[in-house]
Order: structure tokens, then sequence, then C-alpha cells
RNA sequence: GCCGCGGUGGCGGAACUGGUAUACGCGCAGCACUUAAAAUGCUGUGGUCGUAAGACCUUGCGGGUUCGAUUCCCGCCCGCGGCACCA
């Protein structure tokens, strides 16, 4: 029988059997292992499920097929989020109602589901729009509002122009929506909002618990951005004053009016030159003077008027204007003008900070451009290579950067015992620098005509040993430019000469060699003259008391100081802002709040949910009122007070569909429970989630609202655990055959429903896990699709040897005789026993870690050796029709193959399976065992090394030992060519792998 | 700018904990089968030089550590993703 591979036929078979038996519906009581398999839920937004999603289920359905083999009862459940913006948007766009274009669109989607031969359990669907469902999304924001974590109030929140509602700022893209690339405005709302600040440093710390990609977590701890630093107040001088007075500071201070800002760098408190208020704090129109009012105004209006992006650029030149007033700085009482800066954002923190040009980049640019002052309070420090047992002196030096216009080098000195190199240098003890530069140079060096340039003006710390004098040294460096005259010199002294040598080096060495870190920093600026920007940590100068501190002690000590004056304390900010979840829209949950005009906000009792959407609305599209849709349905809005009975009106926003999918996957196993959300047996039996895949897009948004949402049910006692997500894997990006981005522009997109009809799922599936790492994803190429095919259905024909065994033995070879040799025999032989553990090993353990790409190698490379090989002519006839000769193997080896590769190609496997004449399905047969003596090779390819080169490769086993290598490294010739004449100095030996010979 | 990930044959990509770089697949070449083509199978395939044996080079670039580096360290370049005036 040549039965070709119909996979059409096939598919379409097994989907109805499948279907038919509920093999994939997960008995969540029986007793198995419980393994809760979860993929992201589809959003069916009206385009197909695109190839990602296919990728993302395929690649998570591979590792739940191979867990069930492994005697897990895995739950794989599957549903619609169907709810919110761009479903709503698709329906506008098509002229209908987004509940029916809602259904449609899932109708579509569950055939691309149902054809990708997952594990998907169809008996535990749910769509986040049915009432049955967001019955619970409203009970859950009343656990919240419960709770004190949902609350409303008056903020600036982001307002899409054309979706024309409010957006979370993880749905800010840009400055534009993450929908519909609309511009975002800032406008100040009455708004709900669920407190999730409140668990920012829970958020952070529980991501030990849990095996996530690293860069996720990385990724989710920057978007949640803690900042420990200090919170202080700066008395604010009143506005009659006037820097030309020159009164004693305590007459002059409004002691009502104080400046609160928020720094992490208060051990740089004393570079403090000014102050900035954001546009918006409401202390500018208190402090600013009669004489400044107009520029303010000026100034107020047109920040306004930018637009956030505009105002976010960083190509925007930083502006602003001066108050007239001025804030004291409490550590020395030194007072600096407070100015206004829209590059502070009243959103963060205080809204206003403490500017220290000389360590801050902004503040930098910022003096700069209005010509404030600067000033230094951190030094940079370095510790270069100390002698640990030598004492250290503290003095200052004088360093002669000596330049030679004529050829553009740097004159430096280099030991001769050490290769220490550095520019010339001594102690000034005292002595006025240039002068105790100067002599060093002419000691060290002999040159006796260098003009001085100017001096590097920012303090420069260094630790280091010098060699010689054979001391350790904690300088505080003074870099001195001089230029050299001509080439005039004095003879060294020998002493000197035997230490070191002068040398000149070119501009560029200079920095290369000396590996003076700090210098490096500054050289540019040093070269220029300029003012210099040091933003890291160091040594504290010009700060009073706190002088001499490093930055980490001086944090901490002026901090103390703070809390003792009673003018400020250490602070945490995230951030991370409370998630706004109110949206001015017709498609998602309402709000279950009423507004009574007696009792108030009123929350709707429990026993009355769901708060059904109106499903016969005349017009569902955004008014841009501020108000949603539903607030033009008089039956929805006119309710009675659940508290007084009264007359009372409901709240007209619907949640952010982040909501819903915020705990989707607590209500899975709980479907068909209308009296819970969650049964307490079974919610404890089944979660949390042992395997979650999909996108990495979803990282600080949907993975951030479910860990948040997970902790607030543990906290309520709801749950036993806090974290929902065990391990999380993400899957990459499949790009067009191009190796770019598919998109319809570009007409490089491929699409699943298309791939399955040409070519099936277990092609289909098995291609777009070999194409690259799953994390990576990879560019599509049907030309490798092809070699996936070819492989498959090698495996297919193979099959052909075993039809109808039990009859008689295959492959017996009627002219030779000598079945065992050439023909399918019973028992395979050794070979394919060894190579079959080996496979079932590496693809076993490569699904575990989500290799898929290597699992199928590995198979590839099984199907290989089992069918390839030393030419067969005994099997001639056979091996041309069919295409293969054979090493022996037995029906047994064959069922194993179909069981490793049937996560891959589930339809195909079960199949054969059953086509080899087995009765039960082969996906829950168990994952087949090996020998692990079998995966030992008993000979081992050596090599052998010379000098660091493969020379030679020997044949040993396992067991040999270093000499018996050394042996039978000796009598290669190749070997011997090398070794001639030379002695062997040293030997490394790597058991069963390599002998490294050095020789000389 | 900051954070994260990556750069390996003609191409997609392998490589344990520092131990024979290029598994597996595509493509290409040769052979077999065929009247022929396709399909299928077998063999070969990093580069340069060489008739060959072989030699030398090779994991983005430049240094370093090591008997030995794709792997570790230092300094760069390029690509992708995220954040973006967060004080």
């Amino acid at each position: 029988m040549a039965e070709k591979y119909d996979h059409k036929k096939i598919e379409q078979k097994w989907r109805e059997v499948w279907e038919k038996t509920g093999i994939n519906n997960t008995d969540l009581v029986s007793k198995d292992p419980k393994f809760y398999n979860l993929i992201m839920f589809p959003y069916p937004s009206g385009e197909y499920l695109h190839i990602g999603h296919a990728y993302s289920d395929m690649g998570a359905d591979v590792y739940g097929r191979h867990k069930q083999l492994n005697g897990f009862n895995v739950f794989m459940p599957i549903g619609y989020d169907a709810f919110g913006l761009p479903a709503e948007n698709f329906a506008i766009k098509a002229g209908v109602n987004p509940k029916d274009s809602t259904a449609s669109n899932i109708e579509h989607a569950e055939k691309q589901l149902k054809s990708w031969g997952c594990l998907f359990d169809w008996s535990h669907k749910m769509t986040t729009s049915e009432p049955s469902y967001y019955k619970w999304t409203q009970w859950l924001f009343l656990k919240l509002y419960e709770k004190g974590l949902a609350y409303q109030k008056e903020a600036p929140v982001n307002w899409c122009l054309k979706c024309m509602t409010v957006l979370a700022n993880e749905q800010v893209i840009d400055g534009l929506c993450e929908r519909c690339d609309a511009e975002v405005i800032q406008k100040n709302m009455k708004q709900w909002f669920f407190k999730i600040t409140d668990y920012a440093d829970r958020l952070i710390k529980d991501l030990d618990k849990v095996d996530w990609p690293e860069s996720s977590k990385i990724k989710q701890k920057n978007w949640i951005g803690r900042s420990e630093g200090v919170e202080f107040k700066l008395k604010v001088k009143n506005s009659k004053f006037r820097p030309e007075d020159d009164q004693p500071l305590a007459e002059k201070v409004d002691e009502d009016l104080s400046i609160e800002v928020f720094t992490t760098r208060i051990d740089t408190v004393y570079g403090m030159t000014y102050v900035v208020l954001a546009p918006e704090h409401p202390l500018v129109g208190k402090i600013t003077t009669p004489d400044q009012k107009k520029e303010v105004e000026k100034y107020l209006i047109q920040s306004q008027k930018l637009t956030d992006i505009e105002r976010q650029s960083l190509e925007k030149e930083k502006t602003g204007v001066f108050t007239g007033s001025y804030a004291i700085n409490p550590f020395n009482g030194e007072k600096v003008p407070v100015w206004i800066a829209d590059y502070v954002l009243y959103g963060y923190g205080t809204g206003a900070v403490m500017a220290v040009p000389a360590h801050d980049e902004r503040d930098f640019e910022f003096a700069k451009k209005y010509k404030l002052p600067t000033r230094e309070a951190v030094a940079p420090y370095t510790k270069f290579e100390t002698k640990p047992d030598l004492e250290t002196e503290v003095r200052d030096l004088a360093i002669a950067v000596v330049h030679n216009p004529q050829d553009n080098t740097y004159l430096c000195l280099e030991w001769k015992t050490t290769k220490w190199r550095a520019f010339p240098s001594g102690g000034t003890d005292g002595e006025d620098t240039i002068t105790a530069a100067k002599r060093e140079v002419l000691e060290e060096t002999g040159y006796k005509n260098i003009k001085f340039v100017k001096e590097f003006r920012n303090t420069i710390f260094e630790e280091f040993y010098r060699p010689h004098k054979n001391s350790n040294v904690i300088a505080h460096s003074i870099y001195l430019l001089f230029e050299l005259e001509n080439d005039e010199r004095q003879e060294v002294s020998e002493k000197e000469k035997a230490q070191h040598e002068a040398i000149w080096v070119k501009e560029k060495e200079v920095e290369k060699f000396l590996n003076i870190k700090h210098l490096k920093l500054f050289w540019e600026s040093f070269q220029a003259g300029e003012e210099i920007l040091f933003t890291g940590s160091g040594k504290l100068v010009n700060s009073g008391e706190f002088s001499g501190l490093f930055s980490e002690e001086a944090k901490e000590k002026m901090a103390d100081w703070l809390e003792k004056k009673k003018v400020g304390k250490t602070k945490i900010n995230y951030r991370l802002h409370d998630w706004s979840i109110g949206r001015q829209r017709y498609w998602g949950d309402p709000i279950p709040i009423v507004y009574c005009e007696k009792c108030g906000v009123q929350p709707v009792p429990e026993k009355d949910l769901p708060v059904k959407l109106p499903e016969k609305i005349k017009d569902f599209r955004p008014k841009g009122t501020g108000k949603g849709p539903l607030a033009s349905v008089p039956e929805f809005v006119n309710t009675t007070c659940p508290k007084c009975g009264g007359k009372a009106e409901r709240e007209t926003d619907t949640m952010d569909t982040f909501v819903d999918s915020s705990f989707y996957y607590l209500r899975y196993p709980n479907v068909g429970n209308d009296k819970e959300m969650m049964a307490p047996e079974i919610t404890k039996k089944w979660l949390p989630v042992d395997m979650y895949v999909g996108g990495a897009e979803h990282v600080t948004m949907h993975l951030l609202y479910a860990r948040f949402i997970t902790k607030v049910l543990h906290d309520a006692k709801l749950i036993k655990f806090d974290e929902p997500f065990i391990k999380l894997r993400h899957q990459g990006m499949i790009l067009g055959p191009d190796g770019k981005k598919m998109s319809k522009s570009k007409g490089n997109i491929i699409i699943p429903d298309e791939v399955v009809r040409e070519h099936g799922a277990d092609v289909f599936r098995t291609y777009i896990l070999f194409m690259g790492r799953f994390e990576d994803g990879g560019p599509w190429n049907p030309k490798g699709l092809v070699g996936v095919k070819r492989f498959l259905e090698k495996v297919w024909k193979m099959y052909k040897y075993f039809e109808g065994l039990d009859s008689r033995l295959r492959g017996n070879d009627k002219r030779g005789g000598n079945d065992k040799a050439v023909g399918w025999a019973k028992v395979s032989n050794a070979e394919v026993q060894a190579k079959m553990a080996r496979a079932i090993k590496k693809v076993g353990e490569d699904i575990e870690e989500f290799k898929f790409n290597t699992a199928i190698a590995a198979l590839m490379k099984l199907m290989n050796e089992m069918s390839g090989g030393e030419r067969d002519f005994s099997a001639r006839r056979s091996a041309k029709s069919v295409g293969m000769t054979n090493r022996g193997v037995s029906k047994e080896d064959y069922e194993k193959l179909l069981i490793i590769l049937s996560p891959f190609a589930p339809f195909m496997a079960e199949e054969l399976w059953e086509r080899l004449g087995n009765k039960d399905s082969i996906h829950v047969q168990g994952w087949p065992e090996y020998d692990e003596k079998l995966i030992q090779e008993e000979t081992v390819t050596i090599a052998i090394q010379v000098n660091g080169k493969v020379r030679d490769q020997v044949v040993a086993t396992v067991e040999t030992n270093q000499d018996e290598a050394l042996e039978l490294a000796k009598t290669s010739g190749k070997i011997q060519k090398y070794l001639d004449g030379k002695e062997i100095k040293k030997v490394i030996y790597v058991k069963g792998k390599l002998l490294s010979l050095v020789v000389s």
C-alpha cells in the first residue's frame, strides 16, 4: 500500500474523533497531579488570529502534551477577551453593534483555534463580554471598593482625542493612543482608580518567587520605578523680598511658605544653586513677585499650549522663568532663586526639585542656558590598585599634563619595572601648585621650558600605589595643563632614570593607557576648558560638616540630619501611578456604582449583579462629552438607591478591558459556577497557573495587573497564593519571509489558515517551532517548511514497513537470508536502541526547556539514524519504492518515535498509532522510558591538542585515563611530528573529551 | 540618554559548567533511480592556498586572562525591544 500522506483527511478525521470523545476536556476533580497550562486568551478584534497566536499556542501545546505524556492531568483552557476599545472601534468601522461583530469574530477565531490541534478544553470556554463572566468583573470591583482600593478622584488623565476616552498610562505610547495612534492629551476629570501603588513594593519583591524571564522581571521593576530618596522643605522668603536686600535671613522668612522637594541625591544638596517648580505647582501663584508676574504668566500660558508630546520631547530646549522669590537651603542657610520650568513634572514626587547643576544633567543644561551658577559638592573618587600592607598617606598632588603642540602629544612617565604609566606629578606641600608641577617635570623628565595654560577646576580624588615611593596615597589631584615651549632639557638624575622613562604619547593613547577613569570622563571638557558635569557618586566637598564623606554614607547622615531638624524625611517614590480604570465607552463592563442624591456614592449590592450592559442602544459611539454613551440611555441611568430606595443614577463609565483579563485564569476552573467566583476546593486544586505562555508586550500591563489583583484577592483571604503565574515564557515574533515585521502594507503576511490548508497543522506546528528559538521567533521561510514536511513524510512512509508486521517480518532478505543484518528485526539492534535512548532523553529535556527547535532537530537526527546510513542493497527494491534503507528497527522503536513526535505532530502520530493496531489514543500513553546505560557511548573520540591546537583524534573509551590517552597520542604519527625533539611541559586531560599537550 | 537582548557558513540556526565551532534544516554540487523531468534516496559542502598530503585563517571589531575562549574580563561598533526630563 502506497497511501500518500493526506493531511486534510487525517486532521479532519481526528478533530472530529477528539471532539466526540472529549479527550481534551479535563476532568478537574480527578486525582492525577494537575498541570494548569495557560495561554493568553485571544482578543477577537476583527482581524483573524494571526501567526503570533499560532506560534504561542503551538509552543504551549507541545509543552502541555509533553506534560500529559508524563502523567499530568493537563488543563489548557481557552476563552475570549472580548470587551474593550479595539472590538468597539472595529464595530464602529463596520457599522454594526459590537455584540454582533464580536460574535462573528469569535466564530472565526474558534475555527482557527480548532484547526491547530491544541489541547484546548472547549468545555470550559468563556467570553468576557457575557453577563455570566462580567458579573464577576463587577464583583471584583466591589471587592476592591470594599477594601478602599477602588476610589474616585479628580486627576489629570490621559484623554484620547479620537477614542474620546480616558486611557491608562500603559496605553499611551509616545504620547499617542495605543490603539488608534491619535494624540493623547491631559485632561482633569473625576475618575475611578485602582490603588495599585499600594502594592508597588510587593510587586517588586515577589518577583523573586516566580520563574519568569529575567528581562521581564526587570521590565516590571523599571516600570514600577521605585526610588529611594528624601523629601524636605525649603522655606521661601516672602514675596516682598528682594535679592538686593541684605537683611538678616530670619526676618525675611515667611514661616508659612515652604517648598517641598524630593531628591535621590541629597548628598549633592550643597551644590544646589536654584529650585524649580513645575508650572502646575500650586505655589507658583503665591510666591511669584509682582515684578515677575507678567513674565511668569506669559510662561504659564506658553507651556500650557504645548501638548505632552512637545513638552516631553527631548529635542526641546529647556525653558523656564524666575519667580522673583528665593528659597533657603536648610543645610547652609543660603538663599537660592526659585524658578518655574516645565522640565519638572508635576505628577512625580512633589512637583518641585532642588537643582544641582554640577551633578545633574538636566539642571546643568538649564543652568547653562540661564547663566545660573554651578557649585561642586561631590568629587569623583577612584581607587586603583593599592598594597594593603602599606600605610596610606593623604596629600595634595599637582599633576602636570604637558602638551606638545608640535605633534599633539602628551608627556608621560613609564616605570621600568612595572610599566605603570602616569603624568609627572608631585606633592605640593603647601607650595604653589604651578611651581610644584613645573619642578616635578624638570626633575623627572628634564624639560626646562613649559608654559602654564590652565588648571582643571574640579576636584578629583585618586587612591593608588606609587611604585617609585613604595607607598599608597589618597591624592587630591589638581590637574594642570602646560604647553611645551621647546625641547630644551637638562640631564635627569641617575636615580630618576633608573626608575622611569619620559615618553610622548599621542592624544588618543592618553585616555587609553592612563586608565584614569575620571580624567577620561573629563578629558574633553578639560581640554576645552569647560565646566564639567559629574553625576556619579564620590566624596563630598564644600559640604560643611559632611565634607569628606562618601556619597552613600552622606545620604544617610543627611537624611538623619533633616529628620532631626524636622524639615524632611526619607521617602520612596514610584513612577507607577494608580490604575485608571474608567472608560467613557459603551463596550465594557458597567461599573457597579450608583449615585444617590441623599446617600451619595453607593456600590450595587452583590445580589443585584450583574449590572447588565444594555444591548439595545441606538448610538453606542462615544460622544466626547466626557460621559460615555450609557449616559444617554435613561433606562440604564435611572435607578433606585440600594440604601434608601430613593432616586439614583448609575455610573455610566465602563471598565478598562484589562480588568477583565486580570482575573480570568481564576475563573476558568469555575466556569459554570454562578454562585461564586471561585469555589474554594477547585481553586485550591488548580491554581496558581503552572505555565503561562504569551507575548512579552503584556509585561507592563496585563501581567502587572493580574499580579496586583491576585494579591488583592489573597489579602482578602479568598485565595491562598499571591502570585498567579509560577512560570512564564514568551514567544518571539514571527517575521515575514523578507525578515521584516509582518504588515499589510508590506504584503508579507503569512496567514495561519492558509498554512493549515496547504500543509496541515502538523507541518505548521513542527516548522514554526523548528525555525529558531521560541523566545526569538524569526523570519518565516516557505523553503524551510519544505524540510520539515519531508521529515514528517519520511515518518509517514516508515509506517509501510510495519503494516501487518505480526504476520511476517519485513525485510527478511529472501536472497541473502541474513535477516539480522538487513531486515526490520523484531528485536531492534543495540545501536538503534542507544540512539533511541538518547533521542528520548534529549527531546524530553528540550521540550521542558522550551527548546523546541533542538528537540525537533533531535527527532530528525533519530529518523536519519533509523532509516539512513549504509547502503543496503539486499533491500534495494524496497528502498527504491519507499525511499529508505533500514538499520534493524522494530515496531516498538517506531512506536516510541511516534510518541516522542506526537507533541509536535499530534494528528499524524495519532493516525499512525491507530494504523499500527493500537486502540487507545497515543496522547494518553506514557513518555517512553530508556536505559541510562545506553546513553553512554562506549567508545569516544578524544581530541589531541598540541599547544592549544587540535592535531589529531584517537578512539578511546570513557574509562581511558590520562596515561593511557597519552600513550595513544604518542602512537599517532601526526602527533609524533609535533612532539619530535620537544619536551612535554604540561598535560591536561579531560576525560572522554580531549588531551592537551604543552610542548616547547 | 538609560535598561534589556542579540551579532556564528550562501540562508534559518546548534554548541553542556571554558574543552574537537558550524548539530538539525534550507540551498548548492555530484551520483543513483527514470526515456525524461519531478519526487525520492545516497554522498559532499565554513574560507584561503595546494594536484595531494596538509598548512593557515574563521563565531561583529580591538585588547586581555588561559594549555585551550562563541563561552570569562576590559574597551568599541552595529541591530532589535523597552523606557524616556521620574530629580
